[in-house]
DNA sequence: TAATACTCTAGAGTAATACTCTAGTCGCAG
DNA sequence: CTGCGACTAGAGTATTACTCTAGAGTATTA
């Protein structure tokens, strides 16, 4: 059995999907998840909370997706690899959810939440920190902030997918893979790791 | 002496930016123009197609920054360190209307005018085109689609700019300029192959 | 069993606001 | 002057986010 929580989170994120954050009433989400007037506002003080909601439970589930990408250690361009194709995979593959937290969600709307989602941020970079830092240390990677190694893994990546998610370009995201792979290896790999024995990519 | 037209656009853009398209009613843009709402309702049939007009408008002031940057031929790392910066520079210095463009317009909305954003970004695709060929064809830039190198230059800065605009992150995205090109070049110009007689295709 | 307290449900009611409608004003060509 | 198109004006309407009061379900305590 569901919750009327979940039920008015789930519709909320179909609706959002569909009708967008303007378009979206919520009646339409109310009577999606067959929720009163009253529950709905007893469970979330507005339509702002709701998405505010969702979009931290998106979060997390995103970032899920990328830790996992790296939470057994591999080499360097193993790693990277891993990295850009769990970003490309996750999108493509709850597209919904990829839609909601890259072309729907505001920062405006965001900001009560703005708290929590800094510390799972910082949790995230955690993760990556923990297998970057070795190959850092071991010259395979080259050095930068984590913040800058983070927009060459994800930036480029990122531009095709949100080119996707807004329907401008239908091609899968995807298929880029490789080739964003190839290029990002070259941003951040050390060129000698290149010809050093060892891991196989 | 400005049209009420223009005062709208320009109304629009400041209320925009304060209150997000959202928080923007109409009743503050006609105020801050002094418009009437029969004016408002004559000149942009709705809000949506205001925030659409505003949107091509930016959107051309951005590209025209962009393509100032190669206008005039120059080698692959001036080039990929010029269009950086100027995508940088133009997001900094032009701190409302990239907020307007990289934060508060939808997809949703800007559907009526996708056909000319389409149109738009073919023509900044050409004038990158131009002067990105030559150096292909010299072995200067690798081989690529326009649109990976495009995502090369562009996406690792877009992640720190909307860091920036969102109010995440306090640092001037400029800052980063030197290492996100030192990056970028890494990507996609080719390491001394500019001496090798060339094989064509 | 009964009283109590608390969480959640219910839906009518309210205020705000995007948008419509009718009636103009202004400038100008004939 | 007269008619005409572009624009202005602001009162009116429909929608919708949100409030308010009342009550149902459930667990706790006497």
């Amino acid at each position: 059995m569901t919750t009327a929580r979940e039920d008015l989170l789930a519709a909320g994120l179909a609706v959002f999907d569909r009708d967008g954050f303007e378009g979206a009433t919520i009646a339409a989400i109310r009577t999606r998840a067959r929720a009163s007037n009253g529950s709905f506002f007893h469970l979330f003080g507005s339509k702002k909370e709701l998405a505010g909601t969702l979009f931290l439970e998106i979060l997390a589930r995103y970032h899920a997706a990328v830790i996992a990408a790296v939470s057994e250690p591999c080499g360097a361009r193993e790693g990277v690899a891993r990295l850009i194709r769990a970003h490309l995979d996750w999108v493509v593959t709850s597209r919904r959810e990829a839609r909601y937290l890259f072309e729907i969600s505001r920062s405006e709307w965001t900001e009560k939440v703005r708290g929590a989602q800094r510390a799972q941020n910082s949790r995230l970079a955690e993760a990556v920190q923990r297998w970057r830092a070795p190959l850092v240390e071991r010259g395979e990677l080259l050095p930068m902030t984590p913040a800058v190694f983070f927009s060459q893994i994800i930036g480029p990546a990122q531009i095709f997918c949100r080119a996707w998610l807004s329907g401008r370009d239908r091609a899968d995201p995807r298929e880029q893979a490789d080739i964003l792979i190839a290029c990002a290896i070259r941003a951040v790999v050390a060129p000698e790791a290149v010809h050093k024995p060892g891991e196989t990519v």
